[in-house]
RNA sequence: CGGGGUGUAGCGCAGCUUGGUAGCGCGGCUGGUUUGGGACCAGUAGGUCGUAGGUUCGAAUCCUAUCACCCCGACCA
């Protein structure tokens, strides 16, 4: 990609409605702009960030046998009249009538339709286990939105969902998806931790949160020295006290804030007993299937990462979801014939690597230039100058670190691929 | 929904107390000098002051209503 045509939004001052890191972040380098509270359209910086997320979710996913599908976000409300969450949902849950008054709802979570969807087409315990998922907008109309896409109304999530003949063979899938989320969060660079939770209205008998430690977290976890433990529902129930105080003080255990990015759910048979969706066994009884359900946050990591990773300058993309793995600053290229050539040079290098690069090609001043890279967090800046070009050299400098190298070209590939 | 706050140019803000017809910084545009860490000079465009109504000779400023947005709380992935 080359600047001319991929367009950077960057600004200087940002919205004094934004208070956390990120939040300021991802205005200033312009991978989001605000619609409406809680909603967000997202730029081509961002959307690359997004991109490279779930690539790494498709592929663990894939991994374990899990296939990609997509659902309607306007979901009938005859479907969670059915399931009797039309009432026990709450006011998050985004409804409307149509032009012939039948009602409707925006998708939160899809356990009704993917029900249906399955019973329509399984009867057998031979079509088991199915393990099927989707990347798509929710919508919730959360009481407050806050802190930009960190919890928003409309938001872009994995859903994935599991059925089977037994609860045993839920409890192997649970486990598989388990170690696909640690995989997932392993190559997403996240300091992350598992924690016990609770099921809430999603239903079922099991749960595990995944949470990204950070000090901007909503969620109140309590962790032991391994930074194992549960989040403050559960540890209210399990200690009998109704404080996080108390908790502390009777349990020793420590207490981080949390940034909730996954969440797990074994459910059992609740949603295929209310939609009546069942299977024959091998020895031909007819029994309701089992379920299991398994979220992540696309964009609420997108803020995730942020908050992990940024300093005074802007952001420091882990390279696993870097919108572009290096770029190359040239210094005066619309003057200096022999920088632009150069510069070419090396963009179609990096092209025949492999490696995603954006080459920015502005009439701006380098200081201009660097500024907005460090903001924006590519991983790896490569400044093409007179003297490069003359010399037949890239100056190679890590977002890391204030150091420059003068190095060969073919030094390159290895410095950034290290 | 309860409490608090804010709406004035793309962004950040001043002006409001004490009514007299809107200003600053950044950003934009034009021209020139610049470009190795957010340059400088000169010029220029851009606002029915959130919206509606009222008071007044006159309203950004006072009054009423309403909408939007933000913060704290309850709720929630």
């Amino acid at each position: 990609m080359k600047v001319s045509n991929f367009p950077v939004f960057t600004q200087k001052d940002v919205p004094s409605e934004a208070e956390v890191a990120s939040h300021q972040l991802m205005i200033k380098s312009g991978m989001i702009r605000k619609l409406s509270s809680g909603q967000y359209s997202w730029l081509p910086i961002g959307l690359r960030v997004i991109q490279k997320i779930q690539d790494v979710i498709r592929e663990e996913l894939n991994n374990i046998g899990c296939s990609e599908i997509l659902m309607p976000s306007v979901q009938p409300a005859e479907l969670w009249k059915e399931s009797e969450r039309w009432d026990d949902y709450g006011p998050e849950l985004l409804r409307f009538t149509d032009r012939h008054n039948r009602e409707f709802c925006l998708g939160p979570t899809f356990e009704e339709v993917i029900t249906d969807l399955i019973k329509k087409d399984v009867s057998s315990y031979k079509q088991l286990p199915i393990n099927l998922f989707q990347i798509s907008s929710k919508f919730r109309d959360e009481i407050r939105p806050r802190f930009g896409v960190m919890r928003a109304r409309e938001f872009i999530m994995k859903d994935a969902y599991s059925f089977h003949e037994s609860q045993s063979c839920l409890d192997m899938a649970y486990e598989n998806y388990k170690s696909a989320y640690k995989n997932i969060f392993k190559r997403l660079m996240l300091d992350y931790t598992i924690v016990d939770a609770d099921s809430g209205n999603i239903g079922g008998n099991e749960s595990n949160e995944f949470h990204v430690i950070a000090e901007t977290g909503e969620d109140d976890l309590l962790l032991d020295d391994e930074l194992n433990g549960m989040n403050l529902e559960i540890a209210k129930v399990k200690y009998s006290e109704d404080n996080l105080e108390s908790i502390i003080k009777k349990t020793g255990l420590t207490h981080k804030k949390g940034i909730e990015v996954g969440h797990i759910f074994k459910l059992g048979q609740k949603y295929s007993e209310k939609m009546k969706a069942k299977i024959t066994t091998k020895d031909s009884k007819s029994i309701n299937m089992f379920m299991g359900c398994y979220g992540i946050g696309v964009t609420r990591i997108v803020a995730a990462a942020i908050e992990q990773n940024h300093d005074s300058n802007g952001i420091i993309w882990p390279k696993s979801i870097s919108p572009f793995e290096v770029v190359i600053i040239e210094i005066d290229g619309h003057k200096n014939k022999e920088v632009r050539s150069h510069s070419s040079e090396i963009y179609d290098l990096l092209q025949n690597s492999k490696i995603s690069r954006i080459y920015d090609d502005r009439d701006a001043s380098f200081g201009n230039k660097m500024k907005d890279w460090e903001l924006i967090g590519v991983p790896n800046i490569v400044i093409i100058g007179k003297n490069e070009a003359k010399n037949k050299t890239i100056t190679y400098k890590s977002r890391l670190g204030n150091e420059k190298l003068e190095i060969k070209i073919e030094d390159l590939i290895n410095k950034i691929t290290l």
